[in-house]
RNA sequence: GGAGGGGUACCAAAGCGGUCAAAUGGGGCGGGCUGUAAACCCGUUGACUUCGGUCUUCGAAAGUUCGAAUCUUUCCCCCUCCA
């Protein structure tokens, strides 16, 4: 393999499957090529879990080549099947037009916007979708498929297997997909579709429908679906989903997932999610022994990247100065209180529940009880006490509960 | 449409008239050990509480009973087999 972009991609780690490797590599070195990536629009956000597919984008331009970004705004109405045991929610319209808008904005933060020749283009198939025509699109498309071949794919056949239901509806997404890549083909000559592995039989779909139509060849590239040593799904933490979007999860928490990364990842999401060279990883993992001081550098690139350099030194900071230091960091979630309620004296209780610090009081009880909570770095044990003026210094107050969640509660 | 089986806490799953705020496992949360890691160990996991208790929960509603997750009726939903 000689192209530089797909040499990386397989360095890097974000090469799993290809239609046809050779063939695309040929035509990578003679020109710059387009390619999509679809993503879904059910939330305002994407996570973690999408990140790797906009690395690739990103690193599609690094290499000369232009990245189509397709907010599924009609896809999104109709739910993928892949990989999911049961039928999701359905979406309204106007909740997926919200979700595009505050979707685009990680991109353009995240992808070169400047240089006109792989500037990212943006599209929505709500616009060829929704106009469909049912008669004519069975005439014309779902003569390409069948049905012995659509039941053997992995998003229908798993469903079937494990006795779970499978709409019409959700079982035309395949189709829909493959139509978006023919679409794109024709519109915007996008020649590859990359996703990922749970893309394959999609991707491929569009691959077979191109070919059909119009006997032109296009290529399909599928990431690996990347697990957590410990066998969990990317991003998908207990505490919810892992955001981009600084307004779902704050750069200083993004920045805390990354320095949290197992010992056994680190590596590996080094080359995933930074912009590090892999010689450049290779030699950091030579010389610097130290895992921590290793996450604290995966910490920072990964959270450059979307939240901006300032926004990452912000982080490192706090969580040097909260974890090493036991002083407070800037950068920690802050809670406002009232001087008049503080006057009165609040019970610590109603403080963390009012300021949904806890979820409840018996949360904060349970809390307090298991030794987990600290006020300026000093044990609660009663939870009876009351917060006072004087516990207060220059107007702030720290409350860590556990080793990892501190607070601080300011006097306005 | 017919015949069966089932809906229990975050998930899986037991309970089948009182001792059930509901076994057990997983997950979560907290503590210990460490390194803001993993593994391991311990605690905890409905809400409110003056820590004595009180209130609300087992698909929904109504009923039987001193007493219901457990029994009855109706309704809703899921699954299997047959048509």
């Amino acid at each position: 393999m000689k192209n530089k972009f797909l040499m990386e991609m397989r360095s890097r780690g974000y090469l799993n499957q290809c239609t046809d490797l050779d063939k695309l590599e040929e035509i990578c070195n003679k020109q710059s090529i387009s390619a999509y990536i679809g993503f879904d629009c059910t939330a305002s956000s994407l996570h973690v879990g999408s990140l790797l597919q906009i690395m690739i984008l990103k690193l599609m331009q690094k290499h000369g080549h232009q990245p189509i970004i397709l907010l599924g705004g009609g896809t999104t109405l109709i739910g993928d099947p892949s990989g999911k045991d049961s039928t999701r929610k359905i979406l309204e319209k106007k909740e997926i037009k919200k979700n595009i808008v505050s979707i685009k904005k990680i991109f353009k933060k995240i992808l070169n916007t400047s240089n006109k020749k792989t500037k990212p283009i943006f599209v929505d198939n709500a616009l060829w979708l929704t106009e469909l025509k049912y008669i004519k699109f069975l005439r014309e498309i779902g003569i390409h498929f069948t049905i012995n071949k659509m039941l053997t794919f992995d998003s229908v056949k798993l469903r079937l297997e494990r006795e779970q239901s499978l709409s019409y509806m959700e079982f035309n997404y395949m189709i829909l997909q493959a139509y978006d890549f023919y679409q794109l083909f024709k519109k915007n000559n996008c020649i590859l579709q990359v996703g990922g592995s749970d893309q394959w039989g999609n991707i491929i779909n569009g691959v077979e429908l191109i070919r059909r139509i119009l006997q032109k060849d296009s290529f399909g590239l599928t990431s690996p679906l990347i697990t957590t040593a410990s066998g969990t799904k990317m991003g998908k933490t207990e505490k919810g989903a892992i955001w981009l979007n600084k307004d779902l999860l704050s750069p200083y928490d993004y920045w805390q997932f990354w320095r949290n990364t197992d010992d056994r990842d680190v590596k590996r999401f080094l080359n995933f999610f930074t912009d590090l060279e892999t010689e450049e990883v290779e030699k950091l993992i030579e010389k610097e022994k130290n895992i921590n001081k290793l996450k604290v550098i995966l910490a920072n690139e990964a959270t450059k990247i979307i939240h901006g350099n300032e926004a990452s030194k912000k982080a490192e900071l706090t969580a040097k100065d909260t974890f090493e230091g036991k002083g407070l960091g800037l950068d920690l979630p802050e809670i406002k209180v009232k001087l008049e309620e503080i006057k009165r004296g609040i019970n610590i209780l109603d403080l963390l529940s009012n300021k949904k610090i806890m979820s409840s009081k018996s949360e904060a009880r349970r809390a307090i009880a298991n030794k987990g909570l600290k006020i300026n770095n000093i044990l609660i044990v009663d939870d009876k006490r009351i917060i006072e003026v004087h516990d207060f210094k220059e107007k702030t107050l720290k409350i860590s509960f556990g080793k990892k969640k501190h607070f601080q509660l300011k006097i306005i």
